[in-house]
DNA sequence: ATGGTCTTGTTACGAAATTAACAGCGTTTG
DNA sequence: CAAACGCTGTTAATTTCGTAACAAGACCAT
């Protein structure tokens, strides 16, 4: 329907769906990409090429954002990312209290800080006291018992659940009391949440039964007497 | 239209999506979870609000599977487990190959033998002469330069790429190289594969963002004048 | 035995998302 | 200077996806 663009001072029109939101996210890591190598300019077709989607779906998206490009030149970098980072941007706060110091855990704060994004990963917490009381990759890491007092304290509104599947509802309860508004899930079970708190489920194992699937079917494709491809 | 149910003996009819097959590889870890239980049967709509989709989404893709439940009892768990596990499978093989063996390859290396699936990690590979040579967790370290030779002399389908972003695209043509069909990539960019390769990206910071992203949105939809709710 | 009350399996509908198509405009070139 | 080309912004169409609704069948109660 009638959609005027989103230059800023707007709400509540053409809510983006979750995976507008993810498309968005890739664009901007690639358009970071861009901006270090030197780039100027972009065309939406070379960035659908980048993200592995059509050059209708790029444009459309930006128009979610509210963004033109000039329509020869094509996008300008540094504008456009400028754009998708106000887009994304969260005004409640960027910090991100990440639960469990174990392998992924670490693996998740690496990338945090490696990441162009926003986001900071303020606290951690876990229930090891040998990683307790700590600086864990320049990020203080606090015994699990305080775990509501200081999201609650420093507001923080993004959790990570990065603990064994056992514990996983237990520790998302805690954030929750704690106040926060979004939990990424990386436990392979379902939390139960109220209802004003966004999950986002994080599961190694199903992407990889996906796999399994889908590279068996596509074996299979090649033996067959041959379908439709995609474009070159 | 017209598609007859898949009690085995076909194929090529009604391929599924990529989102039924991730349902269907959720309903079979939660099934597996009710068969430890005890359970004996379970209707369509606990499995709905186990799996949080509909009742309706949860016997269309059953349909898809091709297993029928009986009316009055709901599904019989191992029956219907075991109907998954046969859909699910892939004959060519299960044997899965990890590259990179640092924080996330031992998360997913660990997951691997924890969770209930046919797919099991062969071997491993890593650059490091400190984890090379060895069992790690029970799986055999080679150092990546056999990658192509192992790969390809034991015929592993599946290879699952959790290195650094900067060597991602080398260790995939390798793998590629080796004759796998499938690849999950950890990393934070878009592998370039053959076509007959099927590639699935496993991003952690996308799905934080987006975590940032409705968080924020749900936030602010509670201060607003409220709007329609889900289904308590 | 028979009616009722639950289920499932299936079809049909509606919504959502992606793709295709086209108008507008700036650039460039003859 | 004019005209043709290339890319964007937007709308329309198509396809895919999820949901609702309904017919059919088994168990239970009476």
């Amino acid at each position: 329907m009638m959609v005027s663009s989103n230059p800023a001072g707007k709400r509540c029109v053409n809510p983006p769906s979750e995976r507008t939101v993810e498309r968005l996210s890739r664009y901007r890591y690639l358009l970071h990409e861009l901006k270090v190598e030197g780039v100027g300019y972009v065309f939406s077709h070379a960035l659908a090429e980048m993200a592995a989607v059509s050059a209708a779906q790029v444009r459309q998206d930006m128009m979610a954002v509210g963004y033109s490009g000039t329509p020869v030149q094509g996008y300008e970098v540094e504008k456009l990312l400028a754009a998708l980072e106000e887009f994304l941007e969260v005004p409640e706060g960027k910090d991100v209290a990440l639960v469990g110091v174990g392998n992924l855990g670490l693996t998740i704060l690496k990338s945090l800080v490696e990441y162009p994004t926003p986001l900071r990963l303020s606290v951690a917490f876990d229930v090891d006291w040998r990683l307790v009381n700590r600086q864990v990759q320049g990020c203080w890491c606090y015994p699990v018992e305080q775990l509501v007092a200081v999201v609650r304290e420093r507001q923080i509104p993004i959790g990570i659940v990065a603990v064994p599947p056992k514990a996983a509802q237990e520790v998302a309860d805690l954030l929750c009391e704690g106040g926060v508004s979004g939990i990424l899930n990386c436990a392979p079970l379902r939390l139960r949440v109220p209802e004003h708190v966004y999950v986002s489920n994080l599961n190694i194992m199903v992407a990889l039964e996906k796999v399994s699937y889908f590279a068996h079917r596509n074996r299979a494709r090649m033996e067959c007497p041959a379908r439709e491809r995609m474009k070159a």
